[in-house]
DNA sequence: TCTGGGGTCCTAGGACCC
DNA sequence: TCTGGGGTCCTAGGACCC
């Protein structure tokens, strides 16, 4: 039979924070996305205030100065090498894993013998001790239980963070406990609707018939609920499939407005989605680039364009990529909005060389795998944007707002070390 | 004043073909 | 001029996830 624990690092921005700042331990905190502009991670304390997922910083003002609440900005490459860590605890103790998120991880547990809620304990407890971070386990036949699992062990302190539901009649008990919009896979518009049809709990959901499912929404809702009962859908992938897309969109820190800023901005996307398009070793036949006003804005005009490029041969060169991406601003930029965001994305993948030459297509650029192979190396070695196109501003990347970040932290984890001793 | 970023999958509908 | 059904492929958009 199946059997999947689900670890998932409780609160994991916040309590990374937390690991280098004991000072943030009992008090509310929260971890802002990129520009300082919404919440993304709240602790417990956070949560008891009524701060929601997402909600803008703005609206969080008043909790900042009345109730002590303290806001971090975000720091991406520290929460990395801490899920790395994190990862490579928990896949010593199974004999497969599935890296889920930066946060979480299913691992295989079929055929393991003994005690598996014994196990789960383990497994919070070396996290914890080797790398500091907080894990919750959800222990289950399926991956949707698994889910729950995990969420009951949020939810209730007293199960000390492990839920095991391997036995049918208590998967029912917690099934019933728990509203449809808390399953995997079941979001806010089908939950709505569910509610309508006089489905709120999971285990209705559970027991409700599959075809009604499958017509009136799709086959996804109708696995999921299948997952519910027990029965296999989801199974654990393994090794990262390489991505279908690849996307790098910001909101600006500040508004932009001519041609000159977004080239700048679009240039930057396009150079990083290459890095990233060359790490999973793969070429890109097309990209869509997009620059658009913020939806929230009152005042000034509504204005939103994308645009895909063909590219004229495969590549993963960053100078095709800006060129293509650069082509496709160019087309769909007009004066006069005040721009917000803007993005590049990758798609139509094909295998690095290995796609079928056309005897009359133009000529790939040669050379360009070595060339782009040491751009590579030198910035991961010396820092992203060391060789970077001359169309980027020198403080690109860094026109991001982050106020909120701790002074102390770097992005470099020996340094980090150097604090903590 | 101030509202994230990066993904996946599914479906409906149109174009086109036989 | 009128009439049909089925298959495939593509795209846009919606819904979900973390």
């Amino acid at each position: 039979m199946a059997m999947f624990a689900l670890a998932d690092c409780k609160n994991f921005y916040v309590s990374s924070e937390r690991l280098f700042r004991p000072e943030l331990h009992g008090v509310p905190v929260v971890v802002l996305s990129n520009n300082d502009g919404c919440a993304v991670s709240r602790s417990d304390e956070a949560k008891a205030l009524g701060v929601k997922m997402g909600q803008p910083y703005f609206q969080l003002l008043d909790l900042v100065e009345r109730q002590g609440l303290i806001a971090c900005s975000s720091n991406y490459a520290l929460y990395a090498d801490l899920s790395g860590r994190v990862m490579r605890t928990l896949s010593t103790m199974a004999p497969r894993i599935e890296v889920y998120s930066i946060d979480e991880a299913f691992l295989d547990l079929q055929g393991i013998q003994g005690d598996l809620e014994q196990l789960g304990r383990e497994m919070r407890s070396r996290v914890l001790r080797e790398v500091g971070i907080p894990v919750g386990v959800g222990i289950a036949p399926t991956k949707t239980l698994a889910k729950l699992a995990n969420w009951a062990a949020k939810k209730w302190p007293a199960t000390g963070g492990v839920v095991d539901l391997r036995d049918p009649a208590r998967q029912r008990r917690l099934l019933a406990l728990a509203e449809v919009g808390e399953v995997w896979g079941i979001g806010r518009k089908i939950s709505a609707r569910l509610n309508v049809m006089g489905i709120t709990t999971a285990l209705q959901l559970a027991d409700f018939d599959r075809k009604t499912l499958r017509s009136m929404f799709n086959v996804n809702v109708e696995r999921t609920a299948r997952e519910l009962a027990g029965e296999l859908f989801f199974a654990l992938e393994d090794g990262p499939e390489p991505k279908q897309m690849i996307a790098c969109t910001r909101s600006f820190g500040e508004r932009k407005h001519t041609l000159q800023e977004l080239q700048e901005a679009v240039t930057g996307y396009a150079t990083r989605a290459g890095e990233k398009l060359r790490g999973q070793r793969q070429l890109c036949q097309a990209l869509q680039v997009f620059i658009r006003s913020s939806p929230f804005d009152q005042r000034g005009e509504a204005y939103s364009r994308a645009t895909c490029v063909p590219l004229p041969f495969p590549s993963a060169d960053t100078r095709d990529l800006v060129a293509a991406a650069l082509g496709g601003l160019q087309a769909i930029y007009r004066p006069g909005p005040d721009y917000a965001k803007a993005g590049v994305i990758l798609m139509d993948f094909v295998e690095s060389g290995r796609f079928t030459q056309d005897l009359f297509a133009p000529t790939p650029r040669p050379g360009s795998e070595r060339l782009m192979a040491a751009v590579d190396a030198i910035n991961a070695k010396q820092g992203r944007g060391t060789i970077k196109p001359a169309r980027l501003a020198a403080d690109q990347g860094f026109s991001m707002k982050r106020e909120r970040l701790s002074p102390r932290f770097t992005t470099s984890w020996g340094e980090l070390l150097q604090v903590k001793c």
